[in-house]
DNA sequence: CTCCTACATATCGATCTGCTACATGTAGAA
DNA sequence: TTCTACATGTAGCAGATCGATATGTAGGAG
């Protein structure tokens, strides 16, 4: 019934994108599939942020885009990693692990640090 | 030389304040203290963000605040869980949790899905 | 005495980003 | 015909973090 909304903070999603992205040229509307998918329904990309990040990483050259038939033969906007997305995903990549390691520490307090 | 700058996403600082009040009152500058110190100096809260964050949870009957002396004689304001903080806290924890878990789903996703 | 750092709180404005709602259009199934 | 899946896109609002700036005390270094 009440199922939990997962809001993405911010970055995360640029996070989620890239590394789709990485996996080889794919379009929007399939980025938001899988990321649904892999994560077994617990992330949802809503189009209205799917789109303006797209564009953000395509005017940041850290995604090229072209349009091509998609498997259902309509018109799609296929995107793929450029060599400064790579880069960049990896600094996210760790900046992320990082975040965790570290969110992970505090939250770890609960129980009491000493235990 | 350049250490790697963690921005927090947004609502990450809520959990954190809130974990770290939950453990005792507490004032402000203490709160950004334990944090620098538990996360190993990656976490670092800015003064800019720490504030207003504590007037948004006072604000919202998370946090309960009263002016005692510090330590070092001088007034600080000392913050406290209230019952609907507690929730949350708790809330915000698990919520943390499925998140990091999807994240590191599609992370994963890097090293060939099905190994 | 003066300067700098640590303690402690606070606000303002810039900036970014994500979300809801809305708009467009095709194709196939019910 | 109506509804869903596919596929992209924009406008405007809401919310949050950050850097810069301000105030004031206390103690140690020079």
């Amino acid at each position: 019934m009440n199922e939990p909304k997962t809001e993405l903070p911010q970055g995360t999603l640029d996070l989620l994108v890239l590394q789709v992205a990485a996996n080889g040229p794919i379009h929007g509307y399939g980025i938001a599939q899988r990321i649904k998918q892999i994560s077994r329904d617990v992330l949802q990309v809503p189009q209205g942020s799917l789109y303006p990040a797209l564009h953000r990483l395509e005017n940041r050259k850290l995604l090229a885009a072209e349009w091509k038939p998609s498997d259902t033969g309509r018109d799609a906007r296929f995107y793929r990693l450029t060599p400064k997305g790579r880069a960049r995903l990896q600094e996210q990549t760790e900046s992320w692990a990082r975040l965790a390691e570290a969110v992970g520490l505090i939250l770890g307090t609960a129980g009491g640090g000493a235990r």
